[in-house]
DNA sequence: AGCTACTGGATACCTTCAGTATCCAGTTAC
DNA sequence: GTAACTGGATACTGAAGGTATCCAGTAGCT
């Protein structure tokens, strides 16, 4: 098909193809000539997977490039989830600013905490993992707050952590069957189930607390 | 504390002290004139917050002046953990385009989906929640993809969440000794656990990938 | 009283991001 | 032959998140 039946069959203007084209997010359509290209199913779901990389995963199209790029030089499962994880970005940055004194003694807390956690837990990690640099200047930035988990919570959240990753790896396993998009779907996995945990969170949430206000007293019938 | 004074100690530049006065999240000086203003210890305080919520949390300025006037209101930590739950911006966008035909089905079934899993959670929830929209419109969105979850699926998923939210929960009842930024400490353990949480979740991630790789065998010993 | 440093407030400006729109010259299907 | 369409380049837009500048009014010191 050509660009504009592209456009018309995902409702993506023509200009954003292009733009994700020259963003190295699509691949070019096979040229049948020098000014004319032919796109496939396969540009039709790319289209689609990083409209949910973006508007669902929140990823900016420079993470979005990484994590498709990721994709196609995939050649297992396994290799794209290890390839994806890296890639999607780490919801922390570092501040720089601040009293050093304060950091100093903090920041080596954070570490020595993060590291204790992950021997708890059993968990072989290179150390230069990003998101063991992240969950550090998470922590760091929660200490500053006077936020900090007590001894033990972390561990708590880690356990849910672990159940979460692997309903996630064994999610990512049924997907076997179809080999062509697998790394897509692995990446769909991963990217996309963070929104959805966190949704379910929050719902969990609203109900813990409208539960805990209701305290000991009957439950209020639903209306 | 004079403006330059408290841009020195927290390490925000006074213009970016000026604007987030002006737009609100953060409460102007105490005018000992009319051209002068003292800043107290709570404005540290709510800057260091702003900076944990905007970089750690992700929020932008708008969120974030949602999330804090609901702090200022808030008279208890329920009320406080509702308003900010509320709040916090749900991270999907409908996405308005697409064949009708399969949007109707998929959608309808979404929906039906999400009733369904809030009927086996036992939750009460007003169904006009923003994260009962969000978590429909995001389950739409995998089902465009093909990659929707199985039946139980979901299930298994909401139950991680529900203990990861009792322990937010408990979590937030430990901070009642310190009922001034008692708020304050709900919104951070709402808001900024997410990112904590998702870190940890990469994490277990990480480690499942590497366990399957190495050992061809997807059972994890118990500890 | 005079001088300087600092202030709140207003406004203008800058950079990045994610698209959109325009222009162009080369096809191509009719 | 011509109207429709193309890839490619470039320009533009609008929002977000700050920064920087300008201003006249003090405060505090001398």
């Amino acid at each position: 098909m050509k660009i504009s039946e592209l456009s018309r069959t995902t409702g993506v203007p023509v200009a954003s193809i292009k733009y994700f084209r020259r963003q190295g997010l699509l691949p070019a359509g096979k040229a049948t000539a020098a000014t004319l290209a032919e796109y496939g199913q396969e540009h039709v779901q790319r289209l689609r997977l990083i409209k949910a990389l973006t508007t669902l995963g929140g990823l900016s199209i420079a993470a979005a490039r990484e994590v498709l790029t990721a994709v196609d030089q995939a050649h297992s499962t396994e290799s794209a989830l290890g390839a994806v994880s890296y890639a999607l970005p780490v919801p922390v940055a570092e501040s720089p600013v601040g009293d050093a004194d304060r950091e100093a003694e903090t920041g080596s807390a954070a570490e020595a905490e993060v590291e204790a956690l992950i021997a708890a837990m059993d968990w072989q990690m290179p150390g230069t993992s990003p998101h063991v640099q992240g969950l550090t200047a998470a922590l760091r930035e929660l200490k500053r707050l006077d936020a900090d988990y007590r001894p033990g919570e972390l561990v708590a959240y880690a356990e849910l952590a672990r159940s979460a990753a692997r309903l996630d790896l064994d999610r990512a396993a049924t997907f076997d069957d179809d080999p062509v998009s697998l790394a897509e779907q692995a990446v769909i996995v991963f990217a996309l189930s963070a929104p959805v945990l966190e949704l379910l969170r929050r719902l969990a949430q609203e109900d813990q607390v409208r539960r805990r206000i209701a305290g000991g007293k009957p439950e209020p019938d639903t209306e």
